[in-house]
Parts: C-alpha cells; structure tokens; sequence
DNA sequence: CGCCAGGTGCTGA
DNA sequence: TCAGCACATGGC
C-alpha cells in the first residue's frame, strides 16, 4: 500500500488548497494521458482535467508522485493509484516484453507509459465510437455524447459532465444518436448500451473471467469486433494478453513480416505469443510510438 | 478537394 | 474461413 500523505500548497492562506499526494515511481502521465486509450483527459495550466465515475480530478506529476484534487472524497488515493495501475511493477512488465529491438525503442522513448484501468462501460461505449474513425473526431463525439446524456460535475471553476450509464443511452433514439455526430456507430451503441442495461451482457462478471472468455463476451456486442474488443479487454477489464490491431498497429507489426502479407489474425496469434502475458503493453508502446514519429509508412 | 482514421457487418465464394 | 464491399463524418 502507497503511503499518502497530505500538502498544504504554499499560497495565502484564503487561496490555500489541499492536495493529496500519492507515490508514482516509473510513471509518465502525460505519455499515458497521450496514448489514445483515454478519450476525454484534457490540459489546463499543467494540470490534467478528468472524470471519474461521479466526480473530477485534476491531476499533476511532481518527479515520482502525482498530486490530485478531486471533487468528491470517493476519488480516495487507492481508487487513483488502481486507475493509473500505479500498483504494477512497470520494470517487470517492460522486461518481459523487451524482446526485440523495435519495441526496446519504444521502450526507450516512452518509458513511464502505463496501461490504465478504466470503467468498463465506458471503455466499451468508447471504443464503439472509435471504430474507422481519428482520434481528434472521438474525442469529439464522446464529449457531446456526456454533454447531451451525462450529468454536470465541477471542480473550482472546471465544469464537465459525467460519462452517461447504459440505461440512458439505451433510452435514446438512433436519430439523437446520430444528431451527435456518431454516424453509422448510433444504432450500434443503442444496441450495446440495451444489452447492457438489461443485464443481458453483465460487465461487473467480466472482471473475474480470462481473457478469452471476456473477448467472447464483448464479441456479442454490435459494433465490437477483434480490435474493440481487445481494446476493452485490455484497458476496461485488465486483460493484458490482448493485442488489438488497428491500421497503426498493421504498419508496426510489418517489422516482423517484411514481405509475407499477413492477415490481422495472423499477426495477433504472433503478437501474442512474441510478447507473451503483456502483449498489450507492448501493443500500447508500439501504437504510441508510431503515432508520435513522424516514420509512419 | 481527396485521403485517412484505434473496423464491423454482411455477402458470396 | 476469407476477401470484397458499404458504411458517416470531420480533420488535415
């Protein structure tokens, strides 16, 4: 268990805040923050803005710990520390996936960058939206969709809106849906958000469950396929063999298959057994890294 | 303007 | 099982 401690910000005292402090070794928020897992983060002066479930949190790294301050006292440090996966030991992690010399590379540039622990619904609501789309146009979408169906939540002056639950977006039309900007993704969200607001598909049971039963699961969901599936496996239910494919990861992953064409079954049965227990991280430290140099081709 | 984006579902071989 | 195709939309 982190040790926390508390620190009064060095300002007059009618401007005075508390922050909570927690331990954060081996840790790069903003590459983590970066790295097109997490959707709706944004920055003001240095400071990282969030929503978490019910409540927002501004968030900075100070060397090796992060201070926060959150607008509900349910954002414990344990819940951010469990967020940011700060429990993991990113050495072990790293070591066991440096097994070649593209992603030692990555490794290199991005060392820090962690695998998150999201919400499940919101994670698979998310990566729904993102299929064949850019990043910029899903960060768009997901904001207006909390805008339009969540509920309002602040921090000093920082206003923003909740992540809307499955019931409320299975209480939409396609046509609102669609008024979003969501595309031909609208009625395959409203299906996904019903089978889980009816308990049809029972998110809460995943977590316990490995990864190929947890993949089967998210596969019966409209709009979720191999790759979104993976995605959510991997950053909403801790499944860390996942390796999803998408275009970025197709350019990578010629590293190992100069001239054979291969299908993105066959690169995800190799990627899997080339990286071992953590080939999502791997895959996180590949995606980023192709996306951040310019070397794309 | 044309190309691209954290793909999926459907169809027909 | 697998290739080929349609699908919405906005950033660049």
């Amino acid at each position: 268990m982190p040790v926390i401690e508390e620190l009064r910000a060095e300002i007059p005292p009618t401007l005075s805040r508390t922050f909570r402090v927690i331990p954060a070794p081996d840790f790069a928020l903003r590459t983590t923050l970066a790295s097109g897992q997490a959707f709706r983060w944004t920055e003001h002066d240095g400071w990282f803005y969030g929503c978490l479930g019910e409540s927002i949190v501004k968030v900075r790294q100070q060397g090796e710990a992060l201070e926060y301050e959150a607008s509900s006292p349910s954002l414990t440090p344990a819940r951010l520390t469990r967020y940011f996966a700060l429990d993991l030991n990113l050495s072990d992690i790293l070591s066991s996936i440096n097994v070649d010399i593209q992603v030692h590379h990555a490794i290199l540039r991005h060392r820090g960058l962690r695998v998150l622990r999201q919400d499940g619904w919101e994670t698979l609501a998310s990566f729904i939206c993102a299929s064949f789309n850019n990043i910029k146009r899903i960060e768009g979408m997901i904001d207006r969709l909390c805008l339009a169906y969540g509920r309002p939540v602040g921090l000093h002056g920082f206003r923003s809106f909740s992540f809307p639950a499955p019931e409320t977006i299975a209480a939409t039309t396609e046509r609102q849906l669609r008024a979003l900007g969501l595309g031909y993704r609208a009625p395959y969200l409203k299906a996904t958000a019903r089978l889980v607001a009816d308990g049809t598909l029972k998110l809460a049971h995943l977590r316990r469950l490995d990864y190929d039963a947890v993949k089967r699961a998210l596969l019966g969901c409209d709009g979720v396929g191999d790759k979104v599936a993976d995605c959510v496996a991997l950053f909403g239910f801790e499944k860390y063999e996942a390796f999803p494919i998408d275009v970025w990861m197709e350019r990578a992953m010629r590293y190992y298959f100069r001239h054979r064409k291969m299908t993105r079954k066959g690169l995800h049965d190799y990627a899997r057994r080339h990286f071992g227990a953590y080939a999502g991280y791997a895959q996180q430290y590949l995606f980023h890294d192709l996306r951040t140099s310019g070397r794309n081709a």
